[in-house]
DNA sequence: TATTGTTATACTCTATAACTATA
DNA sequence: TATAGTTATAGAGTATAACAATA
């Protein structure tokens, strides 16, 4: 394999290929630990947990999800009993949706599962590796928004 | 896209989640340039293209594609006449995957889109933190395949 | 008319398991 | 028996467009 960290149009250094194989490392990490939670989903749950009910519209803002996502994806947490849908009787276009004690102690748990990952991940690149990881990811996301 | 409410930092922890929203960035400049192709698809191109004709379970290694998704992925490519399928003559187990003429253009073309990418990214976080970003992903990446 | 969310539709990725053909 | 690839199947993410209900 090719190396040395400057971009020269090889398949090694194309983003998109790398932001793949990284994804599916830690989402493989993830997935053992959590078991029965997406990425996306887990996301949504702790949205709610950290910011309480939230309408569609701000919850697939926060998690960054579509609302044509959205919605399935949150019929199958209602399906299992980990959040409820509301309508709001102040405007009823919007849903309200809140988690319900069994969805806050799932969250619980899968702050602790993905502490795990993050643990393992900190062992590969030691902490200031991931803190700077942390930092430029986010920093590509939120450009990613303003694009 | 997802718009409105603004990110701001609290799913810190969460890896998974800040992989997902980095590649929603990258995906979305990728896809507004390249149109028609996939991340995975691209890659199986620019491999074919780098180590010529290839058996499928090498190539599906390389681009890190599971061997179920990679017969569908190659016929979808077959049938844009940008690749070719032939039974080994040497061990007719083996599918060996070609570039077709086409295939090796639009594998030219799409180096060029991944550059523009490329650039756009290297505007937003500079030469010496896209470097360190990619060293850090494939780092990753390359852990996971021994997990 | 604009907004919120749902539904229909379509495509792709992802993976497990069973199967075929070949070695 | 083992290997390479296909197929069946299932589940989820992704997004566009049309739509209903509400404001």
């Amino acid at each position: 394999m090719t190396s040395g960290a400057r971009y020269d149009g090889t398949l090694e250094d194309g983003m998109a290929h790398q932001l793949r194989r990284a994804s599916q490392a830690v989402n493989a990490s993830w997935q053992l630990r959590s078991g029965d939670l997406t990425p996306p989903q887990f996301a949504v749950l702790q949205i709610l947990d950290e910011r309480g009910s939230l309408d569609q519209k701000t919850l697939g803002a926060l998690a960054a999800v579509d609302r044509s996502t959205l919605t399935p994806l949150l019929d199958r947490l209602v399906a299992r009993g980990l959040v409820t849908k509301n309508t709001d009787p102040d405007n009823r276009r919007r849903q309200l949706i809140a988690l319900t004690p069994a969805g806050r102690e799932r969250t619980a748990l899968g702050r602790e599962q993905a502490q795990e990952t993050s643990r393992w991940i900190e062992e590969l690149l030691g902490p200031d590796r991931l803190a700077t990881l942390t930092l430029l990811l986010r920093e590509l996301g939120d450009a990613g928004r303003e694009q």
